[in-house]
DNA sequence: TAGTTGCAAATTGCATGCAACTTTGTAGTA
DNA sequence: TACTACAAAGTTGCATGCAATTTGCAACTA
């Protein structure tokens, strides 16, 4: 429990810290770090058998990014959400992802349409598979991921990517199979506007998609936190 | 020139790195360090006579802001901007201000209001003034700040704040002497949407206030691009 | 038993040491 | 003069050492 953490194979960057980041990352958006947990730096240095350094520094990026947060006394902790938090979180989502759909409309080119369509079928006919529920983050992580990509702005690139870690974080307190069969059929609709690169349409039905996603997260924090 | 570079007092922070950081950050902003300077750790270190350790640290935070880049061998230099970048920087704030600001329409407190209305009226009547153009700036600062801080959503708050070190990085770059009189009333009028809690038409006022710096800072850049 | 005090263990932030890598400058050769 | 090769200096990333602070536990007192 305290864990099988792992040093990620070295996916062609330099940086110690860097893997470190990503291991870290990893074991947060899986849930085998739950909420709450302490992250202490020299624990994680000897489990990836590294220097304190590198983690010291992973921590630190994980701090900034919200996934960890600090207690009074500097002791790093899995961040926990409130559902205040996930409506925050959900908020902005909502205000910086239309826009880079409706980006996207404009200038995602059609291969990679064609690969998230592809992708987006294929999902629908494995809907009574057993490993549907990891099948679809996958999908969301890339269908989301390529539409920030292909909206023009490396900067609105960046911070959906930040957001997205959070929502990942978010995703894997709650058991979400029930909302799945919609969450399908609105990426699908927002393809299709896409395709149409129609911005407009595009925006409303990330918007839409988004703002479902939002409520359910919320109800669900709000009953657990009773 | 490698200059006068100085730990700022210790603002009630505990942390060196933070110290260092915030040092760094008013030197570039002040554009004491200018644009493509490199930014050495070991120099850095010895002129505020601190171990390289914090200033590591601290120069990760600023290529996490995006107002240092490291170059092909890791060097990391003074972030310079191409025309592209500010327009997608501006780009950003135009996302993010005018969502504030309405939220801020509804949650920003008479207090406050007072204040920036005060300060407004006070900078009007200083425009012969010789240091217009810094109390502008710190004026500018604080007025967007403060609706950021309103705005009800930490998150946003956060990122804004984050576009805005980036816009005074880009600030410090050119001569805003000639536009400043009409962004003095564009802030008086947002300011007035704001007391009239007309959230719709302060996202308006703030977009028409961003864009308006957009187009003057784009050009500026183009033109001395050439 | 409950509460308090004091010491040991653990944790973090910062300093320093080390090795790998770049860049620069110089000397030597064609 | 121009070009190559090599050495010397400087840079960063990571490891480790140290000190200050906090946590936990235990013994002691009321």
């Amino acid at each position: 429990m305290t864990s099988q953490l792992q040093l990620l194979p070295d996916s062609g960057c330099a940086r110690l810290s860097e893997l470190v980041y990503q291991s870290l990352l990893e074991a947060i958006l899986s849930g085998q770090l739950a909420a709450g947990h302490p992250v202490s730096e020299l624990a994680v240095a000897r489990q990836l058998d590294v220097s304190r350094t590198p983690v010291h520094e992973a921590i630190g990026q994980l701090i900034k990014d919200g996934l960890v947060q600090q207690e009074a006394n500097c002791r790093p902790v899995v961040a926990s959400f409130t559902s205040a938090d996930i409506s925050d979180i959900f908020d902005m989502r909502l205000l910086l992802e239309p826009a880079a759909a409706a980006g996207a409309a404009e200038q995602m080119d059609r291969v990679t349409l064609k690969e998230l369509s592809d992708e987006c079928d294929q999902l629908r006919s494995e809907r009574k598979s057993p490993d549907f529920v990891k099948r679809w983050a996958e999908h969301d992580h890339h269908f989301h991921s390529a539409i920030a990509a292909a909206c023009g702005s490396p900067r609105l690139e960046q911070d959906i990517l930040r957001y997205r870690r959070l929502h990942r974080g978010i995703n894997c307190l709650f058991n979400t199979a029930s909302g799945l069969n919609s969450a399908v059929s609105e990426h699908a609709k927002i393809l299709k506007s896409l395709k149409r690169r129609d911005g407009e349409s595009a925006a409303l039905a990330m918007a839409e998609h988004i703002r479902e996603w939002k409520t359910f997260f919320v109800q669900a924090a709000m009953r657990s936190e009773r």
